[in-house]
DNA sequence: TTGTACGCGTTATCAA
DNA sequence: TTGATAACGCGTACAA
């Protein structure tokens, strides 16, 4: 395999004029270009990409940590940073955490190491403080509030849109809600959020029997379905974290020949369309997009991404 | 930021040892390891991963050209890949390719600019034969099955299956078999090995009126549902190459206020199960993680995985 | 406009 | 068991 130095020699030019025909740069003349051009082809030489970034300092490259690769969550947010990153002539690197801390901790070093020039977190369990110490090794950015913290974040605002739904919801008089949610509200800024906006609008608590988190999937649904039927429990109403758990949910009742209660999904999803439920589109593409740019310093702070609630569909 | 020479210059030893020290192996004596593992923390130093992945020729990452990121097809296979890089400790870069040949040849170029140890390309629009002289710069991985062309592949041994779904079609007696398949057979592996399937089952060619090629999603079931109704095709029973697609169609109908003709879907989605029509599972997380295993080198050649038809769900 | 020489940070070989 | 030194391949001030 042949190196720029081979170039050099068989051109009878020096390493840095060569290093200058490939960077299209200063100055060269055309008639040292056409001869050291000549010995590129001819050797069939391509200069070597980790060698430039040793020497540059830089990789193009931002990480990106995620948790659930099948959730539409990150596929989503996925989509958003690829076009942005494409766009900016980066590479991503995936970086699976499955909340385990010492994954995540393990890619904020691989950071300092220079593996990469700047980290996002769709999704992260250590405490924010922890990555604070690391910010100077390049950018990192989570994609959630942070609230006062001083990083980096793109993520979409739920509120507004949480308070319409739940509006949308009060307007009609349901009794029994019932909320399916994520993690609990000290890890889930999304728990924590919907819980918020219930409480605003309806100037209360939601009834404990009837909330329920770690509802991730279809299948959660599903059991949460079960769950309400076997204890009798009979909401009216569910408002669900995702299109696909409010199908879950409802095709339990079906299999039981019981009418489902009526329902609330999220993500915008395929299934939530069928059933033609309302759902919250958090547009995550654009927070994905978003993110990247901060990833690569293109932009700085906080940057909330409106959700829309959608009534009909 | 710290290097290996100033650890090796404060510690008072040189950067062999300090080498020697970081990478855990050969003679270093305890003393004079804690030694040199004091400065090691005391600086705080570690060590650049970009510098050694040049000066051991090798990156540990794998980089995967994918088409469209939010295709089950895609986020399966990826999947697959993630957890068998993750297991042999490799990093996944993502490529997207937008069926560009100057991008997707980009990336072989880049392969032999050692961005990456090996190149998996989950679809391709570019010639087998154009890969071939670039296998000297890595392991190179085709996800579909590449005939007598000498190159690493996985891919997901859909005849079998094919023939069953079709046999159990024609069990049923239909008369007018619509089928909604990927890109033109030319082009696309899949609709090539349906229409053999099916000369194969029915001994004869699919009515040319009733198939149409380019169908990928939901809406491009929809359209072909108006396709059919406009032209009063009626076909009794629909082949889509997905259950998101075959979903389309249904709906098309019922909005219409119309009986949608029977169906079948395939890649076993939560919108097949809803609709609950045969589907086809082809596994492609299989697929995925045999892919990544060619591409490091840690097997090879010709890798089918069988895919199962589902008649009941 | 071209060349010299050093820096980027490690690993690896071979001598001591 | 430890150290000097040469790769690894390229970019870039600075000199010429």
């Amino acid at each position: 395999m042949a190196t720029i130095r081979d170039v050099a020699r068989i051109s009878g030019y020096s390493i840095s004029t060569v290093s200058r025909v490939l960077n299209h740069k200063n100055y060269v003349s055309d008639e040292v270009r056409q001869s050291v051009q000549k010995v590129i082809d001819k050797l069939d030489y391509v200069p070597n990409d980790v060698a430039r970034d040793l020497s540059r300092g830089k990789t193009m490259t931002i990480g990106v940590v995620m948790l659930d690769l099948l959730h539409p969550y990150y596929v989503d947010i996925n989509v958003g940073i690829m076009s942005a990153a494409f766009e900016a002539g980066y590479t991503v690197m995936q970086l699976p955490s499955s909340y385990k801390n010492e994954q995540e901790r393990s890619y904020l070093e691989q950071l300092r190491r220079k593996a990469f020039d700047g980290l996002i977190f769709t999704t992260h369990n250590i405490p924010v403080s922890e990555m604070l110490p690391y910010q100077k090794y390049g950018h990192i950015v989570v994609c959630h509030d942070p609230g006062d913290a001083p990083i980096d974040a793109a993520y979409s605002e739920r509120g507004p849109s949480y308070e319409q739904a739940f509006n949308w919801i009060k307007s009609r008089h349901y009794q029994r809600i019932g909320l399916l949610l994520p993690r609990d509200p000290a890890l889930s800024a999304t728990s924590a959020e919907t819980l918020t906006a219930y409480a605003q609008v309806f100037g209360a608590k939601p009834d404990r029997a009837l909330t329920r988190y770690g509802t991730m999937t279809y299948a959660d649904g599903y059991a949460a379905g079960e769950y309400y039927i076997s204890n009798g429990l009979n909401p009216d109403f569910v408002f669900a974290n995702g299109d696909d758990i409010a199908t879950g949910l409802a095709q339990c009742y079906k299999d039981r020949g019981l009418r489902p209660p009526d329902l609330m999904g999220q993500d915008k999803q395929l299934s939530g369309q069928l059933l033609g439920i309302p759902t919250i589109d958090h547009h995550y593409h654009d927070v994905g997009a978003a993110a990247l740019r901060l990833a690569i310093g293109a932009s700085s702070g906080k940057h909330g991404v409106h959700s829309d609630f959608i009534a009909k569909r």
